[in-house]
DNA sequence: TATTTTAGCGTACACTTGTACGCTGAGATT
DNA sequence: AATCTCAGCGTACAAGTGTACGCTAAAATA
């Protein structure tokens, strides 16, 4: 009942996804990782994969998965943080920005699948990311007693604007990066200002 | 004189040009499609081709060039019918539909290696994009009298999300689409009146 | 008119890729 | 102890890739 079968399976299955995640890099994206080169890496023969994945796309949205997971997470501690005490902007983008640069694989796997070019792909991490904003807007919501609409549509704005923020960080070092951090919290105070606004306007 | 021979060059090269254009698509990107099969389209034998490039990347770079120049007579454009006298977000909301619509392989090319495998490539798109910004920086810097850092912050996150908003249009139609250009108006008026309190407020 | 240039072609080669098929041996089940 | 299950392997193959090399014919140049 140890189950020392099952056990052998699940590390190598963690042997893949750990090779294809390391794989990706700035020069390497999902969609040219082969299947022999994953299977080496996880040091088993190219045919063995199939006992594991149907094909590489199946292992590519278990990875989405994965990172989607690792985004929850990291938005939980984001609001550990906060609770304690942190300003809601500074703390989050920080939070963010240290994701970027503890799981930069998995985050360049959000962010290009989302525009890549498998539909299942991009609705994965669509869902991912919705996840992420809405969370974002019920919090706005409770914060600011604007209406539900509202808070969507500022959530919806800052992530994008933060993941876009977060694909540049990654080219970025030093200095530049943190010119990139200030003007990303210029930009969210922009939204999280005319939001306020236009939420209470809309609420007469 | 006529230049016979020199014309004809053109001609191909530029029916390659189409042909890697052609091949892009919702299910094909840049980074997958193969020298063989662009040459096969556009009508020559895959050796043929370095009469024309060096290389795919080459291709590539000259076609993200072309994109940038069609972004940039956009814009013109935009400025045209604003001048006219549309509403200046609007506007350019609808004509930035239109872009996604008539050349969504251009706008797909921009989109996907933005964030890319090639830094080549990525640094090629962010200088087409830093043209956009830089418009419509100078616009809202002559428009709302905001200081040019607050008005370049502005710009850039309006044109982040005008962009991952064209990203998400792609794949949506009718009412879904009409309901995303709703959401991106209003964000866009988040950041205007978020991005005039704030500059005003810092210029006092 | 004689010569040079060159866009495009065909052949050829060395690689890499995904995956079908059948085998094996160690764990699981009876 | 006898049987079954199945993760992993090796072989094999067809298909596609980039590109080196040398040829040809037509346009350009002299």
């Amino acid at each position: 009942m140890a189950g020392v079968r099952a056990q052998q399976k699940m590390k190598t299955r963690q042997a893949l996804i750990a090779a294809a995640f390391n794989q990706l890099s700035a020069e390497h994206s999902f969609s040219n990782l082969s299947l022999r080169e994953v299977a080496r890496e996880a040091g088993i023969a190219p045919t063995s994969f199939y006992r594991h994945f149907k094909d590489m796309n199946e292992l590519g949205l278990t990875m989405v998965d994965e990172a989607g997971l690792t985004l929850r997470q990291l938005m939980r501690q984001a609001r550990r943080r906060i609770a304690i005490g942190g300003s809601v902007i500074s703390t989050s983008v920080l939070t963010f920005m240290e994701f970027i640069d503890n799981q930069p694989n998995q985050f360049r796997l959000l962010l290009r699948e989302r525009s890549g070019t498998s539909k299942a792909f991009r609705s994965a991490v669509a869902r991912e990311i919705k996840h992420f904003i809405l969370e974002l807007a019920h919090y706005l919501e409770g914060e600011t007693q604007c209406d539900s609409h509202h808070a969507y549509m500022q959530a919806e704005a800052m992530v994008t604007i933060v993941f876009t923020s977060g694909a540049e960080a990654l080219d970025l070092e030093g200095q530049a990066r943190e010119e990139l951090v200030e003007r990303l919290q210029w930009q969210l105070r922009y939204i999280s200002f005319g939001g306020y606004h236009y939420a209470q306007k809309n609420s007469k």
